[in-house]
DNA sequence: CCAGGCACTCGACCGAGTGGAGCGCTGACG
DNA sequence: CGTCAGCGCTCCACTCGGTCGAGTGCCTGG
């Protein structure tokens, strides 16, 4: 694979650069005389048919039937992608389209809406954005419930807008005013820390001071661990996934089935991106790499985005291979910049 | 349009049937002679050809071109459905499938979503459900947490299991012992009404003991009238939109991607359904009746369905116009009925 | 009113023919 | 040795004519 890239001199990759571009344009097969025109080499179409075998042994473009012109593989766009393309930084414009979305002072549920919703619409492609992980925000709230026997409700204040609701079934059962004592005392040691940190100290002190507790305190911290417990269930959010409808390379009705039933089902998407969120830049999966037989044809650019220095997620857009890379790359950073600086504001720090 | 169907004697009826029936089952224009042998009427195929020119007159049914066999318009699918269909009744393992769906210890939400899958999953179509109106449930608690300066999280417990969070933004600030006996005055008032009884209770105590009332105990009420205030928002449950993409009278691209637009947005298929709240039995939208563009060549069945002999909302499915309709029909109505008992089913009066 | 028959109309299908795009190969040239 | 013009070939897309079959509309005789 790598060798590929070193065995290609210059010509040989304006060629192959051309080439896709081309096709990425127009969507059609490229042949030599074409290429030999637009290329901007003063080379003749016959020559250009040389280094194109050469481009199609070493399977970066390949003839769809004899004597049509050359379109690239998978393995061509990732040589593209990987060391061919001048991503286009996007239009003063389209960052000030794409800023005009962001409200901080949205809850990170409708700041995860607009945003993918945002991919979608400037890309015109499927835009999707993976939840942010809490582990490190800060906790500012906790208060139960009582719904009914043994069934509790606790409600966990993160960050000073985000609300969650879990419901506990317990063994046995609390009268209102333990479960408010247990609140304020929970509230007391660990309001504005981390939920993170919540949890291992929660879990320290189940440890430490088991003996000394009296009954009442442990089962506040049991129902903290409880509440605080399993992190909300890891979730993305997509949006335009009918924009995909449009591309005719995506037209194969059994195909394009799995791949809506994917954005529905979630669970792959999720996989894909939780690929990507270990990089710390833009990412870039063509067609089959991610082993999925649905997702031919497509591919996927993925950023992760940060609060404070932080990854705490992916966003990304799919839509079909042939996709104009120069324009959506910067597209997918920048909407992960400025995620991440959007969710870097919270309004509880904030003196408002 | 009514007096189609007076003019046509017996004999039109059933060969329009047949047609339909036979298009139903093989997609393809139908023409005289296939008619003629497979009605069971012993008539010779010119007679049929009479027949089916003046049916074409009344506009039930039209070639799709100069010598292809017929197809029925929406108008003949209407009166077909309206007065010639004869519903299958739904095979008991069909019932049990169904029945074993439902897990009446679930959540509304989690009830909602396994009917519009089972919907979908048996009929092969995009299934739908209304959530249910909550006018008449029963509030079972409220409580208010103090978020911040002047923002308040409301908490509402329905029915014992349901729980709806909302944040007020308030003018004045309230400490938290002041929410906790706003919260203790409203729940004694209040608790066990349905949310209904509750705002009308709350406007008119405001209207009748203004001056009595302290401010607080205003201000309580007011913000029970904002947290009961606006209904929580209409809302309506998809699945299985992708089963739409197998159908290839659906193949338009353009079109497909209007329809599944509209599954995204749902506006308009809440639109649709609110219209057939009102029927207390199984209703029938053909194609464009429902004046909406991208609905050509779709149709829509729906049933309403009851709790306690009150219609709280309805359910159904989208498909082609060309369905089974003898096989849809029953499987909607009796997927109400017991969506209706399976909510009839309160946990909290359960003596669980 | 019904049925048989006839002429007619389309659409689907097939095969041949054609034009054009594009390739591989070869041989000449600097 | 790299480059390039030219030739022959392959394959696709398109068109055209012809045939076939399904199906209709209409007319006429029972």
């Amino acid at each position: 694979m790598e060798n590929a890239f070193i065995n290609l001199d210059a010509r040989a990759r304006t060629l192959l650069r051309t080439l896709i571009e081309s096709y990425i344009r127009d969507g059609q097969p490229v042949g030599s005389r074409t290429l030999a025109r637009t290329s901007g080499l003063s080379v003749s179409a016959a020559t250009v048919r040389n280094v194109m075998a050469d481009l199609e042994d070493m399977g970066l473009i390949q003839a769809p039937h004899t004597s049509a012109g050359r379109i690239p593989t998978p393995a061509g766009y990732r040589l593209f992608v990987d060391s061919l393309l001048e991503v286009r930084n996007p239009s003063p414009e389209e960052i000030r389209a794409i800023q005009s979305g962001f409200d901080p002072n949205a809850s990170t549920q409708d700041l995860m809406d607009t945003t993918s919703n945002l991919l979608s619409r400037v890309t015109r492609m499927a835009g999707m954005v993976r939840l942010p992980r809490h582990r490190n925000v800060a906790l500012s709230q906790i208060e139960f419930l009582r719904l009914g026997e043994g069934r509790i409700l606790a409600i966990l204040v993160i960050d000073g807008k985000e609300v969650q609701n879990r419901v506990l079934e317990l063994e046995r059962d609390f009268g209102q005013d333990e479960l408010q004592r247990m609140a304020n005392y929970l509230n007391a040691h660990l309001a504005g820390k981390s939920l993170h940190a919540v949890r291992a100290e929660l879990l320290r002190e189940m440890r430490d001071v088991r003996d000394d507790l009296d009954a009442m305190m442990l089962a506040a911290i049991d129902l903290g661990e409880q509440a605080v417990g399993d992190e909300d269930p890891d979730d993305v959010v997509v949006a335009g996934q009918t924009h995909l409808l449009g591309y005719e390379e995506l037209a194969d009705m059994e195909r394009l089935r799995q791949l809506l039933e994917a954005f529905n089902e979630k669970q792959e998407i999720l996989g894909i991106l939780d690929q990507c969120i270990r990089s710390d830049r833009v990412q870039i999966f063509i067609g089959r790499e991610s082993g999925l037989d649905w997702f031919e044809n497509c591919s996927v650019v993925t950023a992760p985005y940060s609060v404070d220095g932080e990854v705490v997620g992916v966003l990304g857009v799919i839509g079909p291979t042939r996709m104009s890379y120069d324009r959506v790359i910067p597209i997918v950073d920048v909407t992960a910049r400025l995620l991440g600086s959007a969710l870097g504001d919270h309004p509880a720090n904030d003196p408002k």
